[in-house]
DNA sequence: CGAGAAGTTGAGGGCTATCAACAGAGGTGG
DNA sequence: CCACCTCTGTTGATAGCCCTCAACTTCTCG
């Protein structure tokens, strides 16, 4: 891919974001259309039941996707880091967002408002190859996490989701995780109780599989990890 | 919609059906291309790892959309019934299979071959918002059930069987359910063993909620199955 | 410093997986 | 037609995972 100026590409973080592709003069009029901001950790960016005004880039930082479930708990759908796109679907399926976007660390996100998208939407079909391979890819994340959560016990979810959060947080190789995420939200995640994450991040910490400090986790061996849950 | 001759639109068995709105040159072209036949119980339309040859679009019967998890076991990721389309994903990403498709019943099945579709693939929008809604579609129904999976007990989730399963099978409004799943494949759905669900099945039965005889599944009050899923 | 949030630990119990044994149905071959 | 076999369904017993509750500590922030 040839080297295009332009923040919109920037803001997709890498060669693999999620505009890689569009033509140079799209990714011009998204770059001019782009209202930049900063997020701390608890921070909204959209609600559900809110009407669709546009689409999220994020530049830098985490966010979490999550529905309320029966009896108020909070169900963490999906965790978006740097080159991922939130609050397209409202946009595609023209309807209201189902989902909340919250930051959970200091976040730097762009904002597309779809006033600004929709001629290039109509326009052409590069958008469409581009939401397809969007909608692909979440569905594919969706379904291996629903066949973990049907068929991983607790323990070995909390495994996944460490190396997970390895991939997303330590691109640059390192094995210590600042993970900003609270013991409530890891468990919201994947699907168990608080203490639960406790006992299985103490029993891991036991085994010298991995160390803790507070929101600091550091996995020395993550390849050892993923051996344990190959069987 | 205007009322188009062609067994393709019969195909997708109704008006919600997944090819709803496409233009009637283009169900034409559909209809010639597609090789209608018939599946026994058990039979497999395709398996992961296959080439991805065409797609399938359930006329009759219902097919289990599975995937093997960790030690063999199975996983059933969806059922799809009448008016539904199989195998498209794998075209659209340009890959293999990557879960199985077996018929459950008896079944009718067109199958249209990549082949004839691909020059109508790129020479139309249509498809492209075709392939986005039925994305959007099943993404919407695997977060609903990752939700399920996560926060449900295996009661419940057998009640959500069975009511999803009344709407696939007694369109008509019927409250008698010939089920043509075995308790273990229940069971690989709702992601729970084959001894909860029969001792589910019992408990509703006990409690004058349904009444089971073999295969056959009678819900007498289906407002009332919903009730208990609420709180 | 105080209050509230987050994290931790222990005890108890319910849900559910697993194992084992058996009953019934359906299909096959003699 | 019957015997046999296999697959499915069923039931009971047992064990273990994990949820819930409660108390307590530590951290954070105004």
């Amino acid at each position: 891919m040839a080297p295009v100026e332009g923040t919109a590409l920037r803001c997709a973080g890498h060669a693999g974001g999620p505009f890689c592709g569009l033509p140079a003069a799209i990714l011009a009029a998204c770059d001019r259309a782009k209202i930049p901001s900063s997020y701390a950790r608890g921070q909204i960016l959209y609600q559900e039941g809110n009407p669709a005004l546009g689409v999220y880039c994020i530049q830098e930082g985490l966010v979490k996707v999550y529905r309320i479930g029966t009896g108020g708990k909070e169900h963490i759908l999906r965790i978006a880091g740097p080159g991922d796109l939130l609050g397209y679907r409202a946009i595609l399926a023209g309807s209201a967002h189902d989902h909340f976007a919250e930051a959970v660390s200091e976040s730097r996100i762009c904002f597309l408002s779809v006033d600004a998208l929709r001629p290039l939407l109509h326009r052409s079909a590069d958008f469409s190859a581009l939401a397809l391979r969007l909608l692909e890819r979440e569905l594919c994340e969706t379904e291996r996490r629903l066949l973990d959560a049907s068929q991983r016990k607790a323990d070995e979810r909390l495994l996944l989701f460490l190396l997970d959060c390895g991939e997303k947080l330590a691109a640059a190789g390192g094995t210590r995780l600042e993970v900003p995420f609270t013991r409530v939200e890891i468990a919201d995640y994947i699907g168990t109780a608080p203490e639960t994450v406790i006992r299985g991040l103490r029993r891991l910490c036991r085994q010298k599989l991995i160390r803790v400090t507070r929101r600091v986790i550091e996995i020395p061996d993550p390849a050892r990890l993923r051996r344990l849950l190959q069987r």
